[in-house]
DNA sequence: ATTTAAATTTAGACAAACCTAAAACTTTAT
DNA sequence: ATAAAGTTTTAGGTTTGTCTAAATTTAAAT
């Protein structure tokens, strides 16, 4: 597998949000900034080797073999993350890049060994679930803050935009994965939310609030 | 540059033990287990970025980037060698073909924060010195054990060959680097050393001896 | 000093991963 | 139902890094 090859396989993943949903050509194009045409040439020699299945003019999907890949993948790429915040002192905005680059070592044992030497952590510092050895992992029960109702209460527990611009705006906000929001109230007018967060008002955009989720705790 | 381009640069530091000698084309081809006219194509390469000196059927040799460069690949390599040792309980045979992935890695910062975590190493798992992040290292004054006479007393801090094979076989016969070595006798026929490590007693051959280095301590 | 052998370079080809431009297919709108 | 618009594929090229086979240069041997 070429670094070309992982990185399809887990655009495909990720735009089909890990379903067995049929992914267009214009889709996998955009998100990995490249051509439809590059995307057609890479679908047949994935298709090829049964990663995907792949008819013409009709999009492809993960077969089995294609989205177990994937998910090591993405194991690989959480595993990295959470390796470069918890061990090296990288903030939460500044890993990605590097992830992309770690997560294409071929290597097991590494890979294990580091799984371990994190204490088997359930997810990366985004809040994105990590696949076991096995590619199995838990999907949280998690809302977007703009979904809350006033009155509502939950823990923060992930991003949906990870972008560096939206996490150092967290940052700046002090508002961090664990903390404990309340929706104090929502402004009709432009959809902004009143909130507390850990015991500070707090008012957020509704741009905000629907890149934020959150655990709703009663 | 590509991982092909570095480890290129690498070959050819290595090749000419880090000094400004004149590389052949064959002897590189050799190293990166690839072809005479390979090598010609990349050299003309690395020749036009102004990372080899190079003239047609006079070999090459590393421009002062060139070696900064490759410099900076070992020094990555190396630290990621002691990383997997220190940190993931790698043994020293085992570290090698992973640290060649890890090596090509880019991110200044990542490797900063590595050196950190391991407490700024000099030395890597098999007793090669660590470059610093100007390219600085200090070369330890090591002989080869077949070097010595006899009653010569050292300590073993390092291995020439650092094939999987050569590392194992320290391992089962529990040698290992620290450990303090004397030459007790040399036997003319075959040239094999009757030494003492540790305070056991032990008879290696000379290909052993050739290939471990010990620094005398009187 | 030639001849022979070895080393090196050139010429031409190939696979991977990308591109642009044009053709073919699907979907949407009239 | 047909035309227009959008999507996808094909055709033909490019770059990178490799290869084989042939030509060239250098080194060694007679
Ligand atoms: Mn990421
Ligand atoms: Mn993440
Ligand atoms: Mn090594
Ligand atoms: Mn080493």
């Amino acid at each position: 597998m070429t670094h070309s090859e992982e990185n399809y396989l887990k655009a495909i993943f990720h735009i089909g949000k890990g379903g067995a949903n049929e992914i267009s050509t214009n889709a996998i194009a955009e998100q990995m900034e490249t051509k439809p045409s590059s995307v057609t040439d890479m679908m047949k020699k994935l298709s090829e080797k049964n990663l995907v299945n792949y008819k013409k003019y009709k999009g492809v999907s993960l077969t089995a073999i294609g989205k177990s890949m994937a998910l090591s993948i993405i194991r690989k790429h959480r595993l990295w993350e959470v390796f470069l915040v918890e061990k090296l002192d990288f903030s939460w905005d500044e890993v990605h890049d590097v992830a992309e680059q770690l997560e294409h070592i071929e290597s097991e044992k590494l890979i294990d060994k580091l799984d371990k030497l994190l204490d088997y952590p359930k997810y990366d510092p985004h809040g994105d679930p990590i696949p076991d050895k096995n590619g199995n992992f838990k999907v949280m029960d998690k809302k977007l803050l703009s979904e809350l109702s006033v009155n509502d209460k939950g823990i923060c527990v992930g991003v949906k935009d990870s972008s560096s611009q939206f996490l150092k705006f967290l940052d700046k906000n002090k508002i961090a994965l664990g903390d404990i929001i309340e929706v104090i109230d929502k402004e009709d007018f432009d959809g902004s939310f009143q909130l507390k967060i850990n015991a500070n008002s707090f008012n957020v955009s509704s741009q905000i609030a629907s890149n934020l989720y959150v655990q709703i705790t009663e």
